[in-house]
RNA sequence: UACCCCGUGGUGUAAUUGGCAACACAUCUGGUUUUGGUCCAGACGUUCCAGGUUCGAGUCCUGGCGGGGUAACCA
């Protein structure tokens, strides 16, 4: 759908080569004969939901393995399962297919590889390269220093090999208490890299695993089951994000001292950091539990189901992570490219329709009472063959308040007393009285039709109307409630500089409108179908609901309020 | 303070690996338009700083400065 044009003059400026340096470290390893085929993997730990962070992180992983025309495993990073659960696990896939990425044969586990990692770790003691250590959380942390000051050897450090393996076998056999010892790799501890200070590889404790059961009572920490993960697969390059970067140098450690392993090749990439949002989980799942929002897939949560229920597309998001970058720059990017990678693919594909949020009704004079006036309606612009539907102009029609002004300001190009504007497919209307109640609030306009204005017709003396409005025939129309999302925060940056949720949290990020005037043709919409309504923005129909419900995807992008804004 | 990584318009990415700093978004100005949408055109930079190598440096070297990461039996 958004293949660029292939450039006419030929000249080398087509950006289809354009490689970021990972591509190009890959290029590298390809001409050294290190790698044969490209084998990635996205290894999520199933203990959230994902986000639009991570959305990144697929479209890098399964993207650049289709580009070298190989390969994406999913594997679960599933070695701490005292956090981990199978509703994350089914939720992630469900997640990654909906963005439309299939990975290689089944999902993998970290936990299918839990005795060959075993296994690994019995020949790093038999090596001399791992020991069972008997300090607590507490004096482990103690002994390892700071980044100013070296750490020290740990009392248990010089134990026999057969100690250790004896040691070992009792960890597994469930002989000790949870958190009693530890299997820790022997490297360094005065090393200027903290995770290469004789870093725990095993830990003890009960926890009934998702998959494993109660088979383990000992579990791999992520260092030292990652790598050998990926090398057990044959992933030939192991992307992540930056805060691994000081691991790599213990990743490549492992890999070495492992027999018979091939050697995948880890390299770093900044994640992704968007304005107006968090992609913490930690931070995600406060703002559920504190009641911010209605759950993981509330439609301001920058989670995938969040997206997808603010009426977000596949396309969109893929649209959105394909023209990121990819670097090691730490970088936050403008929440614009999001809504209007969103904006460009609904721009193309979604039906126009007419919906008016806050009605005021408009009489008009001189329309007989049972006056139908078919006209119609364009379904989309940007495609011929949507085609058109009938909408039908009655005497009693409902506009947006906000279309008219009693004190309009100058370049104010829609109603006010005595103005004219035209109906969207319509008539041009001129605005004859404005009637009030009690309390001075206005009710209802009273326009009359000026003859001879439809199909863009403007009579002589009459002048150009410059003014467009939408709006819903009052005999047609259907009642809809219609939710209009915001930012979440109102901060671009939230949460910077110690400020907190309270601090930043946008208290309009949602308004629940009542009483919105549809019309007709949208009264019958499935769930989850999206629309624009014209002036407004794309909506989506809400799935589950028996009413009519929209929920504001987006606006459409909006001059006027710029330039009103500038007063 | 130790180690690792990173500094190119407002934001984010490019620059054929040493050869006229390009693209997208944002912002501003115009044009088209029965959506103040879309679309089209134009404007907006002494590549963090200082030295050095070179005919030539965003790119290489040295030294600063600035930002991020790292001290879970989390991933």
């Amino acid at each position: 759908m958004s293949t660029a044009p292939p450039d006419p003059e030929g000249t080398p400026t087509d950006d289809v080569a354009r490689k970021n340096f990972v591509e190009q470290a890959i290029d590298a390893d390809l001409a050294e004969g290190e790698a044969a085929a490209v084998l990635t993997r996205f290894p999520p730990e199933p203990n959230g939901y994902l986000h639009i962070g991570h959305a990144k992180a697929i479209c890098v992983n399964f993207g650049i393995a289709a580009r070298y025309g190989g390969s994406c495993n999913l594997r679960f990073d599933d070695t701490n399962p005292a956090k981990e659960s199978q509703e994350f696990v089914d939720a992630i896939q469900d997640d990654i297919r909906w963005l439309g990425f299939e990975w290689a044969g089944a999902p993998l586990h970290a936990s299918d590889y839990f005795e060959e990692l075993y296994g690994f770790a019995v020949q790093l003691i038999e090596k001399g390269l791992a020991y069972v250590c008997d300090l607590s959380a507490e004096e482990t942390r103690e002994y390892r220093g700071t980044v100013n000051e070296a750490g020290r050897n740990s009392p248990y450090r010089e134990r026999s090999v057969e100690e250790n393996l004896d040691l070992f076998t009792r960890m597994r056999a469930g002989e000790f208490e949870d958190g009693a010892r530890t299997l820790r790799a022997r490297i360094d501890m005065s090393s200027a890299n903290l995770n290469m200070r004789d870093p725990v590889m095993y830990r003890i404790a009960r926890a009934h695993h998702q998959r494993t059961g109660d088979a383990w009572c000992i579990y791999p920490m992520y260092d030292f089951a990652h790598g050998q993960s990926d090398a057990i697969e044959g992933i030939t390059h192991s992307l992540c994000s930056l805060e691994f970067e000081n691991h790599r140098p213990l990743y490549d450690w492992f890999l070495e001292n492992i027999d018979g392993l091939p050697h995948p090749r880890q390299i770093e990439f900044a994640r992704l950091q968007l304005s107006y949002t968090i992609t913490s989980k930690r931070k995600l799942q406060e703002l559920v539990a504190s009641g911010s929002v209605s759950g993981w897939d509330d439609p301001r949560m920058p989670t995938i189901r969040g997206l997808r229920r603010r009426g977000y597309t596949p396309e969109a998001v893929r649209a959105f992570c394909d023209g990121l970058g990819l670097t090691k720059f730490n970088s936050t990017h403008d929440m614009h490219l999001l809504e209007n990678a969103l904006r460009s693919d609904l721009n193309a594909r979604a039906l126009r329709r007419m919906a008016v949020l806050r009605p005021l009704k408009v009489v008009i004079t001189n329309l007989e009472e049972d006056a139908r006036i078919e006209r119609q309606a364009v379904e989309n612009p940007e495609d011929e063959g949507a085609g058109t539907r009938p909408v039908h102009l009655t005497r009693e029609i409902y506009i947006e308040r906000d279309d008219f002004r009693e004190d309009a300001p100058r370049k104010f190009f829609r109603l006010k007393p005595d103005g004219h504007v035209r109906l969207r497919y319509g008539c041009v209307l001129r605005c004859d009285e404005v009637v009030k109640d009690d309390t001075g609030e206005i009710v209802e306009l009273r326009c009359s039709m000026v003859e001879g204005t439809f199909d863009g017709q403007t009579p002589e003396g009459l002048g150009k109307v410059k003014g467009i409005i939408h709006w819903v025939s009052a005999a047609d129309a259907v009642d809809a409630t219609v939710h209009l999302y915001d930012h979440l925060f109102r901060e671009p940056q939230p949460l910077k500089d110690g400020r907190t949720l309270e601090d930043d949290l946008n208290p309009d990020s949602l308004e629940v409108v009542t009483g919105a005037k549809l019309e007709p043709a949208l009264g019958d919409a499935a769930g989850g179908e999206r629309f624009q309504f014209e002036r407004l923005g794309y909506f989506v129909r809400a799935e589950g609901e028996t009413e009519p419900v929209f929920s504001r995807a987006v606006t459409l992008r909006d001059s006027w309020a710029k330039l009103e804004k500038k007063g």
